[in-house]
DNA sequence: CCAACGTATTGACAAACATCGATGCATTCG
DNA sequence: CGAATGCATCGATGTTTGTCAATACGTTGG
C-alpha cells in the first residue's frame, strides 16, 4: 500500500519532535505569503502555467514570481517543468494533502 | 447549521482573493516555526497547560514563550484563561479544522 | 550566428521576525 | 503590607525575507 500520510507527524497528535517541527514550520512557512498562496490558487485553478502567466495577475516583477515559484518547489508544493524557453508548473497535491494531514 | 468550513477562500479551488490571501498567509504564518509549532502540539497533548510549564520542554526564554503564546492567539489557534498567577492555553480545534479545510 | 525572448541568479535594501535581558504589572502568600 | 511569583512588555540585536534593478543563461527564430 502507498503511503499517503503526513510525511512528519501530526501538529494535534503527538508532541513534535525537533526535526518533525522544522520540516513542517519550513514547508508551512512556504504558505505564509500572500503572493505565494495567490501564485498556487492561480497554477491549481488553470491547471498549468508558465511563469510569464502569473507575472501580471500576481502584479509582481519577472524575478519576484521566480523567487516565489522557487519557494513553492523547494516546498514540493509545485513542480516546474522546461518546454522551450517557457516553464510550465503544476501543484503537486498529494504533497498539499501531507500538510493539510498534519493539521489532523 | 453553524458554519464550519473555512473562513476565506481555498487555495486549491478558486483563485484567492488580495483578502482571503492575506487573512490565510497570516494564519500560516503563526505556523511557520518550529517553536509555534511544539508550543501548539504540546498544548494539544497535554489538553490545557499553563506556560510556565511550556519554557522548559521548549528550551526557550520566558519572553520568548510569551511570544509566541501572543502570535499562536492572534491566530486563533490557542486561547488563554487566566486563573490565579498562571495562563492557562487550549487549542480551538475549529480554528485548525478551518486552515485544515482551506488546503482541501 | 545573432538578436529576441523567457527565466534564473545576483546584489542591494528595507521590513519583519525570533530571541533575550531588563523591567513592569498583577496576584498570591506569609 | 511586603516579598515572591508568573506573565507581559520594552529595547536591542542578529537573522531572515520580500522586492526590484541589473545581469547572466539557455532557447528559439530569422
Amino acid at each position: 500500500m502507498v503511503k499517503t500520510e503526513s510525511c512528519c507527524g501530526t501538529v494535534l497528535g503527538a508532541p513534535l519532535s525537533d526535526a518533525d517541527a522544522a520540516q513542517l514550520a519550513r514547508a508551512f512557512a512556504a504558505l505564509a505569503d500572500p503572493v505565494r498562496l495567490k501564485l498556487l490558487s492561480l497554477v491549481a485553478a488553470m491547471d498549468e502555467v508558465c511563469s510569464c502567466d502569473l507575472q501580471e495577475p500576481l502584479g509582481k516583477s519577472q524575478p519576484t514570481i521566480s523567487h516565489h515559484t522557487k519557494a513553492l518547489a523547494e516546498a514540493g508544493l509545485i513542480v516546474g517543468e522546461k518546454r522551450g524557453r517557457w516553464m510550465w508548473w503544476r501543484v503537486v497535491p498529494e504533497r498539499v494533502a501531507a500538510l493539510r494531514d498534519a493539521l489532523a
